[in-house]
DNA sequence: AAAAAGATTTAGGCATACCTAAATTAGCGA
DNA sequence: TCGCTAATTTAGGTATGCCTAAATCTTTTT
């Protein structure tokens, strides 16, 4: 195994190679990698077991490769956690510098700063710490976008890019915050917020990317 | 720069690299690579302006290459401190891991840590972890098979190796602890020290790799 | 001073992981 | 169903960093 694989795997994953076949543009793009080289990586990592994987068609992970990208994305958050709790990093060093960190993570030293951190069951940025035995829990969450006007509910997470969560942070957005929409801008026009009772004006992009509880809907 | 640069010219600092020309067979030897290879890699690093290199003489660190292999042994000594005295390693444990997250530690990441460890002096296993300013403070040492029967001195140093890592710590051998030879048997047989107060029997060639305070010699 | 021994370099290769350009295939709309 | 487009694969090539075997240089020994 070597940084290159895991990032396939950790990007097959991400695109949901636990259930439905991936295509190799996506794997492209977000490896920002020329699709030819994707197709070659991809014949290695099926004769390695890591996927199954039919030309043409897609891939889909193994369950030897579902277990190597979890093991990644526990190393990743786990790092994230303990990089923002006690080295006072910000949302999106954190990320950055854990993308570095999951490559060289022998599992002893996952288990190890787990049991430091004292088993936390989130990343800072809100996405849920797969549990030592591959499980991961996960809560029905909507983008914030899609929340009523006047509908409050609560953040639980936002997505993981480096612009947005400088911009997001420098806003004020924090996991476990309550929001409320007080104004929609018309054509997807900017958002103002009632964030823990700040009020506060974010784009509509951005509020894409940040997920809110599923509140019922009548 | 890349890992395998990296440890080249951490391999060439540990040989003398700042003051002595370092001779290729060494640097093969040390990181288990054909010299043919080691010739070619330092003609790399040459052109790289991190070691002055003439064919068939040997190679010395420039002040850029200094940079780079002091910074390398300052995240790995801070990374042994983090991974001993808050994760439980053990001493050839936090070597060998240290020896990987060294490779992938961002400054940011030295800096946080160093502050988050509170500036430490000293790695685990007694060597001078260089201050961010490069600077390195060294005491004057000698080995423990040097020591005089009845001389009394503190043991500041081991060296790191795996084998020898685990049979000193299995043996009760601590950074500061005091010591005496008790009975050195002839012909470089064990040595039986008085270790803290207890007695404990050790390889001469273990004794040779064990650094204590150089008391006065008459 | 010559020969032997040891260190180093050169030459020729291999594996990994990328790339671009040129086929090829699949899927969709006319 | 034919053809167009987008996705994918194949072909050919690059850079890194390693290897072995064969020169070549240096140092030591006789
Ligand atoms: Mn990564
Ligand atoms: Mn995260
Ligand atoms: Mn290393
Ligand atoms: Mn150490």
């Amino acid at each position: 195994m070597t940084p290159n694989k895991e990032d396939y795997l950790k990007a097959i994953y991400k695109l949901g190679g636990m259930e439905t076949l991936v295509n190799n543009k996506q794997i492209a793009d977000t490896l920002q990698i020329a699709p030819a080289s994707v197709t070659e990586m991809l014949g290695k990592l099926k004769r390695e077991g890591l996927i199954h994987y039919e030309a043409y068609k897609g891939s889909r992970l193994t369950s030897e490769g579902i277990g190597a990208a979890i093991s990644l994305v526990r190393g990743h958050r786990l790092w994230e956690v303990f990089l923002m709790r006690h080295l006072g990093y910000s949302w999106s060093e954190a990320h950055e510098d854990a993308e570095l960190l999951e490559h060289i993570t022998p599992p002893r030293l996952i288990a190890r700063l787990d049991q430091f951190l004292n088993h936390p069951a989130y990343c800072p940025h809100g996405s849920a710490i797969p549990r030592s035995d591959g499980q991961v829990d996960c809560m029905p969450l909507q983008p914030l976008n899609l929340l009523f006007v006047g509908e409050a509910s609560r953040i639980r997470r936002v997505t993981e890019e480096k612009g947005l969560l400088d911009y997001l942070q420098g806003l004020g957005v924090t996991i476990g915050a309550s929001v409320r929409i007080v104004e929609a801008g018309a054509h997807e026009g900017p958002l103002t917020l009632d964030l823990d009772g700040k009020r506060v004006q974010i784009s509509y992009k951005a509020a894409c990317q940040i997920y809110v509880d599923e509140t019922a809907r009548l």
